[in-house]
DNA sequence: TATAATTTGTTGTAATAGCAACAAAATAAA
DNA sequence: TTTATTTTGTTGCTATTACAACAAATTATA
């Protein structure tokens, strides 16, 4: 079936997916590339799951300045209810990258405390717990990678993370340097003299 | 009852959160200041929830330094499974840093798919869920004051977050400078100086 | 394939921030 | 209350980093 190799439907059989997308109102709706999928502010409680494609949610600050908050891929989710608040001084859009496919659930009934407990909503909220769990580790790594005070660290705590991730000594940044510039917070051309230096001294290649 | 006002067990009455305990295998431990209340190196699968008092996760690295994860508060969980994995080179470790009470529940069982599908189960799941997500708000929220490339910015962002949760312009910073130097991941001394500056030249007061 | 757009590589310069070191003030502990 | 410990406030110096600006290389698009 059709949704059934996406993570929050993990230990759910065809029948109970359909009975659960039933009660969640499920809408698939397909973006072309360079589409607004949603804006946080336009339209509150929003629940989607990407199916296939790739779309970024991007902060835009007063001054015209945005920011990359999260590049989501096959099986991300976003939402208004797992970002920070979206205000008149930060508007909060995500927008498709390549054509993309977006599951739209309730998010009104899954944030919904007064539901009937049966086993697929058991399960469906364990798989979405388990979820935000990986998420937020994630963030709490990048938190540990920033926390590093020059440009230098920066790279070589976050390349010790690839490392780690690959269990190997190589590996390959998943990433363009502009993003990873971005992703560290530093100066791009700072960061790419750090590199060099690095190279130089041999502690990469 | 004893548990009621836990956030953990909203929704669920007095019966309901005594047989939720009974299957989570729920253990209470009181700890003195100072205690090492338990490593996820040494014991992994933890899943503590503080009843009362304050402690601190701390991570230790190779080199001996040490880095304040989190600050543990009341009703505050914490859990190897919800941090990033302790290794040998990685030891992470809870400690009282004054009287407190940890209620231990069985994490094997908490993060087990394959539950009976009950009421307590659900609504117990779903304010997890919801406290993982305020959790990872928060971690986004400082990975944005985090991306502010100066001392100035990370100050100024930090202070309209203090604001605009405080709905006022004026808030007081719930912790020492030494401290905001940690979190904002700068040298005290140059933060130091840009307060000086911004009270200077009339931003803050 | 030709053209546009993006990414990479590089550098000089000015501003910023880290580091070290110390005294004064405030808090905590004995 | 006295003593110890932590936090605050300050400064000079130096290394790091942001910023601006550009050409070359690469990748996307028409």
């Amino acid at each position: 079936m059709k949704y059934s190799n996406c993570f929050l439907f993990d230990g759910l059989n065809e029948l109970q997916i359909k009975n659960l997308l039933l009660s969640l109102n499920a809408k698939e709706i397909k973006y072309a590339s360079g589409e607004e999928i949603c804006s946080y502010n336009k339209t509150p409680n929003v629940f989607g799951v990407i199916i296939n494609g790739k779309a970024h949610v991007k902060k835009l600050d007063v001054d015209g300045n945005f920011f990359i908050l999260e590049t989501l891929t096959k099986n991300s989710v976003f939402s208004d209810a797992l970002s920070y608040l979206a205000t008149d001084l930060n508007y909060i859009s995500v927008y498709a990258l390549e054509t993309t496919t977006v599951l739209f659930l309730d998010s009104s009934v899954i944030f919904n405390r007064e539901q009937v407990a049966n086993e697929q909503r058991l399960t469906f909220i364990n798989n979405l717990l388990l979820y935000i769990i990986e998420k937020s580790k994630t963030l709490a790594k990048r938190i540990e990678i920033l926390s590093n005070k020059s440009i230098k660290d920066k790279l070589l705590s976050y390349f010790s993370l690839l490392a780690k991730n690959n269990n190997s000594n190589t590996f390959t940044v998943p990433m363009s340097y502009t993003n990873l510039a971005q992703y560290l917070c530093v100066d791009r051309s700072a960061m790419m003299r750090e590199i060099k230096k690095l190279n130089d001294d041999g502690f990469i290649k």
